[in-house]
DNA sequence: AAGGGAGACAACCGCATGATG
DNA sequence: GCATCATGCGGTTGTCTCCCT
């Protein structure tokens, strides 16, 4: 027994916009706004489309301040960080991009980004745009800086005496989303550890709430509007992200990574999307060795284990 | 020049979640 | 507390374009 439809398919208009429903769509949300009911905005503006569709057609292109084309080497960073460290969280991903949807995102993770993390694609191989990563946004506003993006540089020490330096920010999120998915390991170092993480990270607090985002980030409301500035979470819902997690999850993985894949991606990697390391081959391979290892890395799907694995050998 | 394959991206689908009565 | 509905979200599919043979 499936979910009834959100509308008569029989009678909404499918497939490609065309410019006429566009101008339509566009002309009376900023007319009047989307009223907070997308089923019947359709409707009201006069057009034979689903509320979804229209809902999906402003986030995604409509709306102002939506910027398509080449991603950015900052963007190609960020996107790189915050998958590894929240996943396929496509929606929170692009909070952190101004002006980037989460399909933009989702379609360039899955086209281009993962394949030049897997190694499949030569450094140079674009067919429409200028040699990858290096491509540079044209005609669009300058990106955040990592500063506005992250906030505050992190400088983590592990175990050894190895300096493990990151300008990645911790991320937060609602326990309620990793409660079905941490493992018990998991949810011991993600929540418990909050105290002495605070020592290292300095999200931005405000009243109770933490907030991460960039000031021009664009995330989507519940009535479609754009949200200039931050995707806001209560405090208590957070738990913060334990480096120490990720590092066992690098050393216990890293192994199962052959060795082409290791220096195709490294070198791409390292070349461009992490700011140079405090440390070399050398020490990751002590690790490895004196490492003991139970994964305690928690909030990454295990199907997706590979591809992840291998972005923390060289993070 | 034509056809096929691959890549890119727009759009759809359906489940999860939150809001409301 | 429960049912219903709308919205948000991520995965998947469809289609168009480009490139290669």
């Amino acid at each position: 027994m499936g979910r009834a439809p959100c509308c008569d398919k029989a009678s909404v208009k499918r497939g490609p916009w065309s410019p006429e429903e566009d101008t339509k769509l566009k002309e009376y949300i900023e007319k009047h706004g989307t009223g907070g009911n997308w089923i019947a905005l359709p409707q009201k503006a006069g057009l034979k489309r689903c509320g979804k569709s229209c809902r999906l057609r402003w986030l995604n292109y409509l709306r102002p301040n939506i910027k398509h084309g080449d991603f950015s080497d900052e963007e190609d960073r960020i996107i790189c960080s915050l998958y590894v460290n929240i996943g396929s969280r496509w929606s929170i991903i692009a909070a952190q991009l101004p002006g980037r949807t989460d399909n933009d995102i989702k379609n360039y993770w899955n086209t281009k980004l993962k394949k030049k993390l897997m190694g499949l694609l030569p450094l140079s191989h674009h067919r429409k745009q200028p040699s990858f990563p290096s491509s540079t946004l044209q005609n669009s506003p300058p990106s955040p800086s990592s500063d506005q993006l992250y906030g505050e540089y992190c400088t983590y020490t592990p175990l050894t005496t190895t300096s493990f330096t990151s300008n990645i920010e911790p991320f937060s999120l609602p326990s309620s989303n990793y409660a079905s998915t941490s493992t018990t390991s998991v949810s011991h170092s993600f929540y418990q550890n909050q105290d002495s993480m605070q020592q290292c990270y300095h999200p931005t607090r405000d009243n109770n709430m933490l907030m991460f985002g960039s000031e021009g980030s664009c995330s989507t409301s519940s009535d479609g509007s754009c949200t200039q500035g931050r995707e806001i979470i209560k405090q208590e819902e957070i738990g913060y992200h334990s480096y120490n997690n990720d590092y066992n999850f690098m050393l216990n993985h890293s192994n199962n990574i052959n060795d082409g894949e290791k220096s195709c991606f490294g070198e791409w990697f390292s070349q461009t999307l992490l700011t140079p390391l405090d440390y070399d081959l050398e020490d990751i391979k002590q690790l490895i060795s004196s490492s003991s290892s139970t994964a305690s890395f928690n909030n990454v799907d295990e199907n997706k284990t590979e591809e992840k694995a291998m972005y923390y050998y060289y993070y």
